[in-house]
DNA sequence: AGCACGCCGACT
DNA sequence: GTCGGCGTGCTC
């Protein structure tokens, strides 16, 4: 390849030493396929400046491509080495996007990661698709040409000739056909960012029709037949010239319009074309400029005395006053780092294993013992990753952290879904050249190609949110060991309370905040439940009060009267989880899944929350015609209203998926009552906050998943640090006010206590982390399909000696019907990574009658 | 994911 | 006779 502006990695063919050619290179697209393999560019293997032996240059790991697809160029990136060349002709990699000595991914990371899809037997693509968010979008001038000598006639009458000429005035699949053949010369060079401004052109530039006017001048010697009036106006036109127009200078005059008229035919004035003087709108865009748009010249000359109206500016720019320019666009704003916090210097006292783990306290007081840890490393010149489920938790780290890297000789860069892609575009390219050594963000930084990454922080990482919800389902933390892992560094768990399979890592633990407990509980009433007014019937049971129990009413009532505020977690959102018809016992139920139509009183309609279908609420029941519907299980809607009833007058706010109230006035300290979903943990907790109620605690436990109970104490821990410094009174309304994960709490234990015991029972349960968990997932319209396919399944695996300790299933699942379909799920329980592994490969020996797919480490019924 | 190919029901 | 449903297969 050559022409003007050749492609970085690649230099003039030098007189090559004998050479073995160079290996494939596997190329993953953001797609839901497997990482292809591709021939590296023509004379790749030929030039490498750096070393002149027999070896083939290695594949450029980490670094994007531009890869033939399907008739267009997409951008891959690079994973690994491919097989040894086969069969098959292999396409050629078109471009390298980035210096290999910069990858765009640090190299083990792309191993890393690659490595994890193999054994989650995901096709690379969807795993990189969901991980990497940033740099599939490259933007790049693309040229072609014929390649000198060849003929391109065959292809065509529209085709590349001998000059370099823009890619964009062929057809991609043209251009392909071309490419294949080998006849197609290409150079690509990186665009940058560019926006467009005005600037006024300079006067030579001008063009001439826009300078010129038409002026009045007077003519001397008068005409002698001007008549006294007209004279009278040729002797101030004199005085006055030019004048732009007849009227202006009758009017300028003081004659008649008649009176000029005549004048200028008489001979006692002319109209001249001249050229103008500049407008004084453009010399302001001359001495202020460049102008962002139109408006911004319009009103920027105007506030500094030079009146331009929107129109006059457009018109000026249409005649060619102003000019429209591309210039660089200035980098965009990024987070500022917080403060630098006292005591980053502190004596180091975490453990110093591969894996280690910080939990209990607060947030702040976790980050103080972290902070020195850290600065460490980053004043060593090494690299710290922070990964934060949630923008809450995200933000909290900023806030904690971000101030260190200053000290330490570096910046801290943040890298989420938050910030627009032009920033996690600028952020990256901080990181990429050693510029950010400090990187705190979502589950995007993962694959951040952070230099000499000496450190991975997982925050919270038992947290759901960590499962990706997208194609790949993976859990992040999963893949942040593998990450750490390949590139020697640290892995450090850093949260509220350990997730049970952190348990056996050695750690540190930090007290317990204050905790100001009361359960309520509602499985000892006094007997005989007693029927009560509709909204509280059958779950009420006897006299403590529902869904807001006489205890937490009264704690409210004081709330209200001490002029404070309150949060009630809901378990679900909408007002209740079902309608049942009093008559006949009938629920209406979604026609796409086999789960109740959740009642929603706001909006009058029934939803699914499983598939979003909804319905206008029946005026009667199917069944049997009944005019009145009984709702059960209270949602925030409800729960709100009965906050309502409770507290007249005082505010409630809510804050849920469907309503997120403006908060400012209860972040700004001013009393109310805040009624959400656990969403609420997304939010700063509200200054002047006495009391924490949660409705119904026994939602949390009454889910088919064995994580439900670590899950239920978690969320307690996060209420009971949510604060930053006060201990708000805890409320938990339940079933069963005996439960450990609660018992724990009100006995001040810290936060090992729970993940401890529940590690005990795991272990004789044979459950991670003494087991490791993928659910299949067997997904078909017809039941009895997927049933049949799941079964076969079973009798393949254990045909390939699995055994009855190691298949669970195939049971449906536990929404029998999910959007239309039947999914049957099969758990694989093994005793290694590598044994889950090998159980794994059944699923490529053969196809199956119906969609098969994999979730390794399963979280969460549904 | 997208897009082609391919085989069976309601219509200009 | 065709248009169009979505099942299956392929992408280096």
């Amino acid at each position: 390849m050559s022409g003007p502006a050749a492609p970085a990695p690649l230099t003039e063919s030098q007189p090559a030493a004998p050479r073995l050619p160079a290996s494939p290179w596997r190329v993953a697209v953001p797609l839901p396929v497997p990482a292809y393999d591709f021939a590296p560019p023509h004379g790749w293997d030929l030039t490498d400046p750096a070393d002149s032996g027999p070896m083939p240059r290695l594949a450029p790991l980490g670094c994007r491509v531009l890869v033939p697809w399907r008739g267009e160029l997409v951008v891959g990136l690079v994973v690994g080495e491919g097989d040894a060349w086969g069969a098959h002709r292999l396409r050629e990699t078109v471009h390298v996007l980035d210096d290999p000595s910069t990858p765009w991914v640090t190299p083990a990371t792309a191993q890393a990661i690659t490595a994890w899809a193999a054994d989650a037997h995901l096709p690379a693509g969807l795993v990189w698709c969901d991980l990497l968010g940033v740099g599939w979008e490259a933007a790049y001038a693309h040229r072609v040409r014929a390649v000198p000598g060849a003929s391109l006639t065959a292809f065509g009458s529209r085709v590349p000739g001998n000059e370099w000429q823009d890619a964009v005035a062929f057809a991609p699949a043209l251009l392909d056909a071309i490419r294949e053949q080998g006849l197609l010369d290409e150079v690509f060079a990186p665009l940058g960012r560019t926006r467009t401004v005005l600037t006024a052109r300079p006067l030579s530039e001008v063009p001439p029709a826009a300078r010129q006017v038409t002026v009045l001048r007077a003519v001397s010697p008068r005409p002698a037949t001007l008549t006294p009036k007209q004279l009278a106006a040729c002797e101030w036109l004199s005085a006055h010239e030019p004048q732009p127009s007849l009227s202006a200078w009758a009017r300028g005059a003081g004659v008649s319009s008649g009176v000029a008229t005549g004048a200028l035919n008489a001979g006692g004035a002319v109209l001249l074309t001249e050229l103008a003087d500049p407008p004084p709108s453009w010399a302001w865009l001359r001495e202020h400029g460049p102008a962002e748009s139109l408006s911004a010249w319009a009103t920027g000359a105007s506030l500094s005395g030079t009146p331009l109206s929107l129109t006059q500016a457009g018109t000026l720019a249409a005649r060619g006053w102003a000019a429209q320019v591309q210039v660089p666009a200035p980098p965009p704003a990024v987070p500022a780092p917080a403060p630098l916090m006292p005591g980053a210097a502190d004596p180091d006292r975490l453990p110093e294993a591969l894996v280690w783990r910080l939990h209990g306290g607060r947030a702040a007081a976790r980050f103080r013992v972290l902070a020195p840890r850290i600065w460490r490393l980053l004043a060593q010149g090494r690299g710290v990753l922070v990964i934060a489920p949630e923008h809450a938790t995200l933000r909290l780290a900023w806030e904690g952290l971000s101030g260190l890297a200053a000290d330490a000789g570096t910046q801290a860069a943040q890298l989420s879904g938050q910030l627009s892609d032009v920033q996690r575009e600028h952020t990256w390219g901080q990181i990429r050249l050693g510029e950010a050594r400090l990187v705190i963000g979502s589950y995007l930084a993962l694959t951040a190609p952070v230099a000499d990454l000496a450190l991975v922080v997982v925050l919270e990482e038992g947290s759901d949110a960590y499962k990706l919800p997208s194609g790949s389902r993976a859990f992040v933390p999963d893949l942040a060991v593998r990450v750490a892992a390949t590139q020697d560094a640290a892995l450090a768990l850093v949260g509220s309370v350990p997730a049970v399979e952190s348990m056996p890592h050695p750690g540190a633990v930090l007290p317990p905040p204050r905790l100001r407990l009361h359960v309520v509980d509602y499985a000892r009433p006094p007997e005989q439940p007693e029927m009560g007014p509709l909204s509280s019937v059958h779950l009420t049971p006897g006299d403590l009060g529902y869904p807001l129990s006489h205890d937490l009413s009264r704690v409210l009532r004081q709330v209200q009267e001490r002029g404070r505020q309150a949060v009630l977690v809901a378990p679900r959102r909408g007002y209740s989880a079902l309608l049942r018809c009093p008559g006949c016992e009938h629920t209406p139920q979604c026609r796409n899944c086999d789960v109740a139509l959740r009642f929603h009183q706001e909006t009058r309609r029934l939803t699914c929350h499983q598939c979003g279908y909804h319905e206008v609420i029946p005026d009667r029941c199917d069944g049997c015609g009944e005019r009145f519907w009984k709702a059960r299980g209270p949602g925030t809607e409800w729960i709100a209203q009965e906050v309502g009833k409770l507290l007249p007058g005082f505010p409630v706010y809510r804050l849920d998926k469907d309503r997120q109230d403006d908060l400012a006035a209860l972040q700004g300290g001013e009393p109310g009552v805040l009624v959400g979903t656990q969403l609420l943990l997304s939010q700063p907790a509200p200054p002047n906050l006495a009391l924490i109620g949660v409705t119904l605690a026994d939602t949390w436990l009454n889910v088919s998943d064995f994580r439900a109970s670590e899950r239920y104490h978690r969320l307690l821990r996060q209420l009971a640090e949510w604060h930053p410094e006060r201990a708000p009174m805890l409320v938990v309304q339940t079933f069963q006010a005996d439960h450990p994960a609660l018992r724990v709490l009100a006995e001040g234990r810290d936060a090992l206590a729970y993940p401890a015991a529940e590690e005990r029972v795991r272990q004789e349960l044979f459950y991670p982390p003494h087991a490791r968990l993928a659910q299949i997932e067997v997904t078909a319209r017809e039941a009895k399909k997927a049933m049949l396919a799941a079964q076969e399944l079973a009798d393949a695996l254990f045909g390939a000696g699995a055994s009855a300790q190691e298949v669970l299933g195939p049971a449906p699942s536990p929404v029998a019907r999910l959007r239309g379909v039947y999914p049957y799920h099969l758990m694989l329980r093994a005793r290694s990574d590598s044994r889950l592994s090998q159980l794994l490969t059944v699923l490529d020996s053969r196809t199956w009658k119906a969609r098969v797919r994999v979730d390794v480490h399963p979280r969460g019924g549904l």
